[in-house]
DNA sequence: CATGCTGCATTTAATTATTTAATACATAAA
DNA sequence: TTTATGTATTAAATAATTAAATGCAGCATG
């Protein structure tokens, strides 16, 4: 019943290996040094220079710290292994509604979330108190979560504010200097729309793809914190939501595919106005499909 | 060592009130139903009925309750005081940063905040773990937490933000029907903002409750549930920062009147095109109090 | 026989306790 | 004077613990 001491074994092998770098009989720097070393507290590093001390790798009065005998790698301490991590839970949880069609209103236990994505429950609230700010999930009355997405309204004001955010990168794409990365961005996807043209008898479903590489090259060019952080769940949304909604899938690609010439289009000519127009043409469409797929879901 | 009984404690005194609406020797409802009257599990409602027993307040056989009193009030147990509760933690934090002025990198202790704000550290965590989303705060890599903004580029990223989604809710505005609630707002924002410009000289420091209400009212009628979540934020950062910034507050305030009536103009004569140009020329004018508002406090 | 209530058992959530780690401060050595 | 160490204090992460919710079986009642 306490935190773990991964962080002191993780110390404890890299102190190992910077001693490896010095010879034998050399001085061990301050505790402070190594605290800066290890990147941990020196309360850590004095637990390692005792254990490296009773292991008879080095010796340690008061403040001279010689090495002993070179480390061997038997003298390294055992990690608790790793797991996924929380790095991409995000991923992993919306992956996992999307995928398991989790629907709304549907109450989220922490214990059984932490089990099947094998992290702690308490990295798992943190999650969610996150998410609560992108109104997917709240807190229920009688304690715990509830997911409240994606509900048809949800959905609306999603794809809303999505157009909102487009048409605004799309505006500052316009006026990106002739130098910027966007537009070399931009003419290596009118080649790969056009491949995908082609081919678009057998390869319809790589369009999902390069539909995400597309707005990701667009919305690439506005730099905000604020817009960052609803691109990475909205992309995420529509997505997976594309995966899903098989329906005229070949069709619907095809007119996505010259939706986006059209904006590329207007983009390299800087019309921003048309370039604009375009886009929204598409988002609606966008907005259409997302709308559908939702509609197939509550029938089945 | 464990969660409180306040749940319990809550649902008690609500059953006890229930039993007062009720004749002496009247049967009592199910366990059920009591918990739907109390809101809460049938676990807490077999507590509950186990003390009104003990207490001599109804007798309880399989499924005979009968009341065999009426409640008193030193029946009621008594509640641990509520304190301010979690339900205002955002404003009072946000009001905390900017009214003592905390720089940013700023390391946050949850020990020291959950005492300041009187919420058990498993609120404030949640709580920060949602700021985070906003970039506000993040995790650091030694543990606990750290406050990023006010930096020069948040400002800058929130304003143009801003900007962004101020544009938006004034096209909207310009498109409104004629019986929406917003035209009689404005129409009346047109009268106060005449009477304060009459009365500058004096009453200059009474604009900041008037901006507020002006820029609400233009943002009421984007029905978004994520634009309203950026709101909140929005308005208090910047309504706080210009109650601070008091050089040339008076004639910064009559400025901003005239450009608030340019907006309201613009919007009654349904000039959308020209309603968004005052708007942009407004809100850069906001833009560069926010910045030097912050230059102030670099060079204090 | 169906419906709904209760008793019991299991599971989950909130919160404290505990251990690990970080930090602050005093003291001693260089 | 500067820098390192020793010691004490405080904070953070996490498991343990209790409160509460939920699920299910059996029984009473109409």
């Amino acid at each position: 019943m306490a935190r773990s001491d991964t962080r002191y074994r993780e110390a404890y092998n890299r102190i190992l290996s910077f001693c490896d770098t010095l010879p034998v009989e050399a001085t061990i720097p301050s505790e402070t040094r190594l605290a800066e070393i290890a990147g941990v507290s020196r309360t850590i590093i004095r637990r390692c220079l005792s254990r490296l001390q009773d292991l008879g790798l080095i010796s340690w009065e008061g403040r001279d710290k010689r090495l002993l005998r070179k480390p061997q790698d038997e003298d390294r301490i055992a990690l608790p292994d790793a797991g996924p991590g929380k790095s991409d839970l995000e991923q992993r949880f919306l992956d996992w509604i999307l995928r398991f069609d989790v629907p709304a209103n549907t109450p989220l236990s922490v214990a059984e979330l932490s089990r099947t994505f094998e992290v702690p429950q308490h990295d798992l609230k943190e999650f969610l108190a996150g998410l609560s700010r992108f109104g997917l999930v709240s807190r229920r009355p009688q304690g715990g979560w509830m997911l409240l997405g994606f509900t048809k309204d949800y959905a609306i004001e999603l794809s809303d504010f999505r157009s909102l955010l487009e048409a605004n990168a799309v505006s500052q794409v316009a006026e990106a200097p002739v130098d910027h990365p966007v537009w070399q961005g931009l003419s290596r996807l009118r080649q790969d729309h056009l491949a995908l043209k082609a081919a678009i008898e057998t390869d319809f479903h790589e369009f999902s793809k390069l539909d995400e590489r597309f707005h990701q090259t667009i919305n690439s060019v506005v730099r905000n914190r604020f817009i960052a952080e609803f691109q990475k769940v909205i992309s995420l949304i529509f997505h997976y939501h594309y995966m899903w909604d098989k329906t005229e899938e070949k069709i619907r690609n095809e007119a996505a595919i010259d939706e986006h010439l059209a904006i590329i289009d207007a983009l390299e000519a800087r019309d921003a106005d048309a370039a604009r127009a375009a886009t929204q043409r598409h988002l609606r469409t966008s907005k259409t499909t997302l709308l559908s797929s939702l509609r197939l879901h509550d029938l089945g």
